[in-house]
DNA sequence: CTGAAAGCGCTTACAG
DNA sequence: CTGAAAGCGCTTACAG
């Protein structure tokens, strides 16, 4: 046995006086060990702390139980803050990961221009996890990419028809509808969008389309007026609320979508003198933490993050088996507080 | 070459006319190539988007590239939030190891009681990075083992006297007793503290001793009936405020060991009628994002995280190559918002 | 139930 | 500057 180092199989095979693949037998549970054999096999490798190395194992069986989200960002390539939601995303697929037994890398993919090739390719991961925003039009290629390199992954955002690989994203146009049609029943008319509606922002989009069917539904034509592009950030939901009132518009209601969008806006609409919601009402979208303790609290359109991770990591393990996996949408859920209830 | 499957070293000697080593070689950037070589080679490679297998290289030379994050945690073992604090030292840390090149191994340890073992034993990872809350006494003997193992790891958290391994940590004495002297000078007198402040929980511990010598240097002694024990959720926030205000404690100002207490202190406060700050000032340490959203804003001690990721990760990167690191403190920063300052 | 043999895909002395 | 050889530590047919 090697004094210095850690142990190998082979270091407790002299010991048990076996041959070194009976200790890998052994240890991996095979059934035809003789079970006096394996205990004394296993009492060894405890004592001297023994753990399979990964190395070795991984490349001679060519997998590696271990998965790798990418997580890339768009709109803030500096070092702000990650966007809550995500780390919400992040916290319950590492959890997830864990529970199943896998290990879980985690790379930021703005630091990296080299995709797909980095961790499936080489040998690090089975399969990917895609988590992240920023412009749709420009990743799809690269997923057109990773269909054809038979790279395992699943990718969370809007499954869209004719989409490249598995999708899981949450039900954004029903979201978008069902916060819409609370405003309306809150009495307001006047509901702006602050978003991109565009299809480099697909998720955005369909929060839009909702918007809109709540609004048509309700009798009234959506006003383009209302819409004012915004990425998700607070500085972005501010700014847009500032060109709204600038341009002098009518507005009762404030669909942000998404909470940090919604944050800034009330920020912007506090600054003005408008009260929440008497003035006008502000909802969002996600449902991230700090979304119940700004005042008002936010209504918003829950995503269920610990839902979605548990999916993201099964459904990419699947595919790794072999299985075929298809794109799925998780329903969501109101969360409604102070900001768009006038009591 | 191999049609299925990934290419390997081999198929592009094969393509290149060269032997398998020189392909090695030429991609590791081996000064003794020819040039011309060197360029056939890597023209190969890429054309058939080849990647150097981790598992066989990291075999052969018996590291990784990896580092890992064993993230613990106590007070929750359920499925319910990452403290926000520490996921923004996850985000921090993630991007410290992409910006140095080396992967990053996440693992949350209340699923797994086999701690250190798992991953620099099983060669998954070059060395590790312990991350979390939680009673320090019950972890301890744990750094002991890993100290013994010789295991390389640093830990976050607070560097105490004797404490086994390295710790990075912020200065909690000196948060504490700055945060205290700034309700000090707004003419506080009766400071609840609220969070535990006993040896299983050094890092509050600390910011307690800071808040009785800023006491102390005001001429003020510390109440022991204005230290309520919380650990750091905003329940247990919620439920430290109830707790003062029924034993009939008279107090002017709180200072809640972390931001998640303090929220949860402001939410009881609001709820009793108390107002914030005019009644009851409120202080928190972290500065975690909701900080400046929560109404009004909460004043704390601000943590840099960014700096506090960096630091760990270069430390456990010299740490991997045989260098001595010592154990280092992080300055703090009072960020000062509206819950402490009456205007 | 067990062992001898082969091989996963690299890297690195060693020899030329 | 390049190649033949060895070996990292496993797992898995294959033979008994």
């Amino acid at each position: 046995m090697s004094i210095r180092g850690k142990a190998t199989s082979l270091d407790i095979a002299h010991l048990a006086g076996v041959s070194q693949p009976t200790v890998s037998r052994a240890l991996r549970g095979s059934p035809m060990v003789n079970e006096e054999t394996r205990q004394r096999i296993l009492a060894i490798a405890e004592q001297l702390n023994y753990k399979v190395d990964k190395n070795a194992s991984n490349l001679r069986t060519q997998h590696t139980g271990t998965l790798a989200l990418l997580f890339f960002e768009d709109p803030t390539p500096d070092d702000s803050a990650i966007n809550p939601f995500f780390l919400s995303m992040l916290g319950s697929i590492t959890r997830a990961c864990a529970s199943r037994g896998y290990d879980l890398l985690i790379s930021f993919q703005q630091l990296s221009n080299d995709w797909q090739a980095d961790y499936e390719d080489s040998k690090k991961a089975d399969g990917l996890i895609l988590l992240g925003y920023g412009d749709y039009l420009q990743s799809r290629s690269r997923l057109q990419r990773l269909v054809e390199q038979g790279t395992h992954f699943v990718r969370w955002g809007a499954a869209l028809p004719g989409q490249p690989g598995v999708s899981i994203g949450c039900d954004n146009f029903q979201g978008g509808c069902d916060i819409t049609s609370h405003l309306l029943q809150q009495g307001r008319r006047r509901i702006a969008f602050l978003g991109h509606a565009s299809n480099h922002y697909p998720e955005f989009l369909e929060r839009h389309r909702g918007y809109c069917a709540a609004l048509q539904g309700a009798g009234l034509a959506a006003d383009a007026d209302l819409q004012v592009d915004a990425v998700t950030t607070e500085q972005s939901g501010y700014e847009a609320v500032g060109a709204l009132l600038e341009q002098g518009c009518d507005f009762d209601a404030v669909f942000a979508a998404s909470d940090l969008i919604a944050i800034g806006a009330m920020k912007a609409l506090h600054e003005r003198g408008l009260r929440v919601p008497q003035d006008v009402s502000v909802v969002g979208f996600d449902d991230i933490p700090m979304a119940s303790f700004v005042n008002p609290g936010l209504s918003t359109v829950q995503q269920d993050t610990k839902l979605a991770g548990s999916i993201l990591v099964d459904s990419l393990i699947r595919l790794v088996s072999g299985e075929t996996v298809e794109s799925r949408t998780i329903p969501v859920r109101l969360t409604l507080r102070g900001s768009s209830r006038v009591v």
